[in-house]
RNA sequence: GGGCCCGUAGCCUAGCCUGGAUAGGGCAUCAGCCUUCUAUUUUUCAGAAGCAAGCUGGAGGUCGUGGGUUCGAAUCCCAUCGGGCCCGCCA
């Protein structure tokens, strides 16, 4: 029974009005609220003249146990029995499904992690893949099916410089270290060497000819170098729990966007300038022009992506595309977005550029030229070593195998909560110490509630389902029924975290449930209490807020642990 | 010069799209609960210690600034300041 839906309903029929919102009053004072504002303004009458009478005008409302006019309010309380039986109970039935929206059959192609294969993963891959992860999570749980992509960056000058810096000095040889990392090297290099030595730029242009052209040797240097810098990073997302369903290579397609600008050009949306070069109008729009094609007739960046949008259509016939990229590429989405309008693509309207921002270090931007950036592999690490510590603080006599499994879940769990509790628009500080801290708004707050929730269970057997269900009507201490308000509102917690684009209202919701649930454990004992049947009825309280706990981590990527 | 984004306590952050009742949290900090220790025959009381993945409470706020719209603005509009990103042949 939806209890905002009859009294909505209600207040509909005795308004006139079809549009309203219901609020939420401040603590105590009821469980939803109308406001009187606008019927005032309609009606010319003070709006709590009108909240009095109106109170008396709803008469019963089903799963209303009192309504009260307070200043220019109606507010309502709902009888709490029955929003607890009907929330646990729907848990209880839904299970890993509670939050979850009926199929709808539309597809969603989710791109993000999109690394050049120069160099090594960095903490802004990272935050790249936490939120694409996360956000093709929630699309699911919209019902959609999602298909979700990577797009290597594995052509250009950037690829062809820890090429030629291989070559001059890399004797040949085979990664001693893990692979990606390997090539990075030769990329970090390159930099420090071409300034005693510019004549290294030319022969990387002279590179990227050569490889165009499709000499051996060059194309033999480059395979074996992009797989080193793949299997890398096949490596580090992967131990994040990360399986993109098909990787596309830049390399294989770049030059086919060049038919689509021909095509442009002979239906006049494109035009050539004095130089020869092609470019599209986009004043007229509000953004600047956009060169498609190089005077020489060689492709750019967004020739490619105008050519992927259109493969990826063909391949999966999806309704709905995102690209997760950071905000410094605003512009060239909002100039493509519009580029594959102007072509007449049928998608164009159901394109997304999922943008977030840049994750600083206290001493500024990360250049990996410089190499001052926090690599992904060393952060998981000691991630997950800080993890292994706090373990072993609390459990001596721990297989080394159940250690390093803990520690893993614990370790990347905070990592990704920590990444993922921002609103994605915002420029994120990355203060390694910080993000450390097992204490606050963290992952391992969360997953620690989890395991005590499962800690319990493990400690009473066996229930009989159908008598706890039957025993929910003695759960109402205070502290039990600000948890069951915050199971019934997860699902709409779900469906505005993802029609947003924005886990950071799932991270919270954990947040906030996990506190209500701490409290409820705090004050009322489920295993050591008298009365056998607010016993089953705390027992199904606490399978449910860690079913819902497990159901929001799995939204965010992060495992929840059965023991800490 | 132009475009987009951000600005909420010492620090981090929610709320802004869809305007309403005391602006929610967290870190750090202070006071307790709690654990251990000291003294005491024991309890109370007292004192000390505690990097404490737990709880409660306190303190901490010009919602960058100025105007406007509105009965009502953190929220909408305009201007302005500060920070970030970007701006035709890089990706």
């Amino acid at each position: 029974m939806d209890i905002q839906l009859n009294i909505k309903r209600v207040l509909s029929e005795k308004t006139g009005l079809r549009e309203f919102i219901l609020e939420v009053p401040p603590e105590g004072m009821g469980d939803y609220a109308f406001p009187c504002f606008s019927l005032a303004k309609l009606r010319k009458q003070s709006p709590s003249i009108i909240a009095t009478a109106l109170a008396q005008e709803v008469g019963k409302i089903a799963g209303v146990s009192q309504i009260k006019a307070v200043g220019p309010y109606v507010n309502f309380f709902v009888d709490t029995t029955l929003l607890l039986t009907y929330t646990l109970n729907s848990i209880l039935t839904a299970k890993e499904d509670y939050g979850t929206h009926p199929k709808t059959g539309k597809k969603v192609v989710s791109e993000y992690l999109s690394p050049n294969t120069n160099k090594p993963l960095h903490l802004g891959h990272l935050r790249n893949v936490s939120l694409g992860y996360s956000i093709s999570r929630l699309c699911e749980a919209l019902g959609h099916k999602v298909v979700q992509v990577n797009l290597m960056n594995d052509r250009g000058i950037h690829i062809c410089k820890s090429m030629v810096a291989y070559k001059h000095f890399g004797n040949n040889k085979a990664p001693d270290i893990k692979s990606d990392h390997f090539v990075g090297n030769y990329y970090v290099l390159f930099n420090e060497k071409s300034k005693t030595h510019p004549e290294l730029e030319e022969e990387a242009q002279q590179m990227l000819i050569a490889w165009e052209k499709g000499e051996k040797e060059i194309v033999d240097l480059w395979r074996k170098m992009n797989s080193w810098a793949e299997e890398g990073f096949m490596q580090t997302i992967r131990r994040l729990g990360i399986e993109f369903r098909k990787h596309y290579y830049e390399s294989k397609f770049y030059f086919k966007g060049k038919k689509v600008v021909f095509e442009g050009l002979k239906q006049g949306l494109f035009e050539k300038d004095e130089t020869g070069a092609v470019l599209v109008k986009l004043e007229q729009f509000g953004l600047p022009n956009k060169v498609l094609l190089r005077s020489d007739g060689t492709s750019v960046y967004m020739t490619q992506d105008i050519y992927l949008a259109i493969l990826k259509h063909k391949e999966w016939k999806y309704d709905e595309s995102l690209y997760v990229v950071a905000s410094e590429q605003n512009m060239h989405f909002q100039q493509l977005f519009k580029i594959l309008e102007i072509i007449k693509f049928p998608r164009a309207e159901s394109l997304h550029h999922i943008s977030y921002g840049m994750v600083l270090l206290p001493e500024g931007k990360m250049k990996s030229r410089e190499g001052n950036v926090v690599d992904a592999d060393e952060l998981i690490d000691d991630m997950i070593s800080l993890a292994q510590h706090e373990i072993m603080i609390r459990w001596k006599d721990i297989t080394h195998e159940e250690l390093m499994e803990r520690a893993r879940i614990i370790g990347i769990g905070a990592l990704k909560f920590h990444l993922l509790k921002t609103d994605p628009l915002k420029d994120m500080v990355f203060d390694p110490k910080e993000s450390i801290s097992f204490d606050g708004e963290t992952g391992p707050y969360v997953q620690y509630a989890h395991a005590r929730a499962a800690s319990i269970l493990r400690k009473i057997g066996r229930t009989n389902g159908k008598k706890m269900v039957a025993s929910l009507s003695k759960l109402h201490a205070p502290e039990e029924v600000a948890v069951a308000k915050l199971l019934a509102i997860y699902p709409d917690k779900v469906t505005a975290a993802a029609m947003q684009y924005k886990p950071s209202i799932i991270a919270h919701y954990l947040i906030e449930l996990t506190h209500a649930f701490s409290s409820f454990y705090h004050e009322c004992p489920v295993l050591d209490v008298g009365d056998e049947e607010l016993r089953l009825a705390r027992i199904a309280l606490v399978m449910c807020v860690k079913q819902v706990q497990k159901n929001g981590l799995a939204l965010l990527g992060i495992e929840a642990p059965e023991v800490m």
